[in-house]
DNA sequence: CTGAAAGCGCTTACAG
DNA sequence: CTGAAAGCGCTTACAG
């Protein structure tokens, strides 16, 4: 049913080596031969079968990009950059989804294994430096974003001193009880991120208070959730001893939190993480992720790696910029801009 | 580098045919002979190359998702719905990004001729009638969500219904000079939603005046950005004759219009249209689009298709219900919340 | 500039 | 239950 390059051939006169070289070493073959293939076939609808080609030249012009897609907010932006970075290279890019209600090493393996891609793109993973040295014995291009590791090319962000920022300028706003609304407490972006809210409330001798440490009961996702940011506002509003001002680990989780907020009419100042598109909207004060560039420089760190296996990793970590709207200043403006 | 069949074989000390069948059909061999390449297989880190197994048995076991990324909120309940309805299935997912700039069959053509899999998911790609007839000659299972053809099942959603419902409910409400926040005209969903605001403005003997039909500028992704709701909320809140209310083509446009009224200080009444999991958090009322049963039906589609080419394309259009919450509700009431 | 032929890593009748 | 062999649709030295 589909056309092979027997039949292009044929129709074409030629051999099915001269074919192949239409499409592979088109300066090769004479102007006028080529012509009249390439006519051929796009009469036929033809085009050489992807896995033929790739087992045949051992080469496969893609790479793979996986990730949880669940978080796609974050997905988008990094696809922009690269896309952006793959144009005119003729690499194609394929994503696969890495169900994140299971452990990411055995699904990633199972892809590579199958030896799909030229090499692969894990975003936002997360797996332990053990796990990721078992995957060095595939000997495959592997580069990641907003992840680090000793073993392969990563993008990070600096999630610590983002947190750090955060937490610094509502400290220096005068707030000293400062909830920090958490995600999953195991998750590396999360462990990072009190480490920053730590770090500032030290510098600026306040006694670190494990009771404003509150998470949400949803789990999905890592807690990376509206509801989840809903239910630990819900929390941190019913504490005995107030909170006066909040630092939130995503802006999704700030949108469920100032629900609750609404709800009980108290709101406190928050500061959140991400600075997805929709947060300059609804006026949330944020910790920027560059994830653009990214996920640009993830993708030019695998082309790079594609060529020069034996290079030394290279690691590059995105500083975080913090973004003050409305969300972050005291209540009083708030009832004033009404 | 990576092991073959070969390698395998000659551990285990089999021909490369038991090595196969073992991943084939299991229960051909004998048990103990399974567990013993099983072992030597873990043991290399073996694992059938896919373009072979493709090439050999023309089998893929592998569907393609092509969807434009960038509407990934919708993306993300789509793809919840196809991986729930795969499991068990041992047919793997993959998608792939239509660049939404660009025409949309050219992509999909080069990707269907490409025979990366058994069958393809066409989500919200909008193509017309021609182009979708087009496609039938590569005699390719192919299934559509979120858009209808007679040519392939499709599993589409009423968005004439849906408008209208929205606007008869501001109507009852007693608005009449309803605007009608729209995206890029000829796009597929806002043609459709435009006659169900149409619809209701006659069943109400409301005269249509064009001058409450408002875009945005910002033209990227058709138009369904909050840059682009917010530019048209400025047009439309300086209407010389006012709009009383606003239906909006979708939530992420509502979210920037909302923005624009609160910075003129004038909020008016909103319904809006998907109802991603953000919207009942910021209390937008919204037309419900049942996502995860579209994704979920469309992927059972594929697959009875892949397995009765010849039958006759099935229907499903999902049914549109109207979500109530807080930015429909006359401004008095929001005043009085604060 | 072009063709004949070996090979990529598998699957699958066929034969035993 | 298992093996030898042909074939899937390509690419790529090699030879001319």
């Amino acid at each position: 049913m589909q056309k092979t390059i027997y039949d292009i051939a044929k129709a074409a006169g030629v051999s099915i080596a001269t074919v192949s070289r239409v499409y592979n070493k088109a300066e090769t073959v004479k102007p006028s031969t080529r012509k009249k293939v390439l006519q051929v076939a796009d009469k036929l609808g033809y085009q050489p079968h992807v896995y033929a080609q790739g087992l045949a030249s051992k080469q496969k012009n893609r790479i793979m990009m996986l990730v949880p897609v669940m978080s796609n907010y974050f997905l988008t932006e990094i696809l922009r950059g690269t896309q952006d970075c793959l144009d005119n290279n003729k690499i194609e890019l394929t994503i696969v989804n890495i169900n994140s209600d299971e452990q990411p090493l055995p699904q990633v393996e199972n892809i590579i294994k199958k030896s799909w891609a030229e090499g692969y793109i894990l975003v936002s993973l997360h797996m332990s430096e053990a796990e990721l040295e078992s995957l060095k014995r595939y000997k495959t291009p592997i580069s990641l974003v907003d992840d680090k590791s000793d073993h392969f090319d990563s993008v990070s962000f600096n999630n610590e001193e983002g947190a750090f920022k955060a937490t610094n300028y509502l400290i220096k706003k005068g707030f000293k009880r400062i909830a920090f609304l958490s995600g999953k407490a195991d998750s590396t972006p999360v462990e990072q991120r009190l480490r920053g809210y730590r770090k500032a409330l030290s510098a600026n001798k306040i006694a670190f208070d494990a009771e404003l440490i509150i998470t949400g009961d949803s789990m999905e996702r890592d807690g990376f959730t509206e509801k989840s940011g809903y239910e630990a506002m819900k929390k941190i509003l019913k504490l005995k001893h107030e909170a006066e001002a909040v630092f939130c680990t995503s802006d999704i989780k700030a949108i469920g939190a100032q629900k609750a907020m609404r709800e009980s009419g108290i709101v406190l100042p928050i500061i959140s993480f991400d600075n997805l598109s929709i947060s300059d909207y609804i006026g949330l004060s944020t910790v920027s992720q560059p994830m653009y560039s990214m996920g640009f420089d993830a993708t030019k760190n695998l082309l790079h790696r594609i060529n020069h296996q034996n290079d030394e990793p290279t690691h590059k970590t995105h500083e975080p910029e913090l973004v003050i709207r409305d969300s972050s200043e005291p209540v009083i403006s708030k009832k004033e801009a009404i």
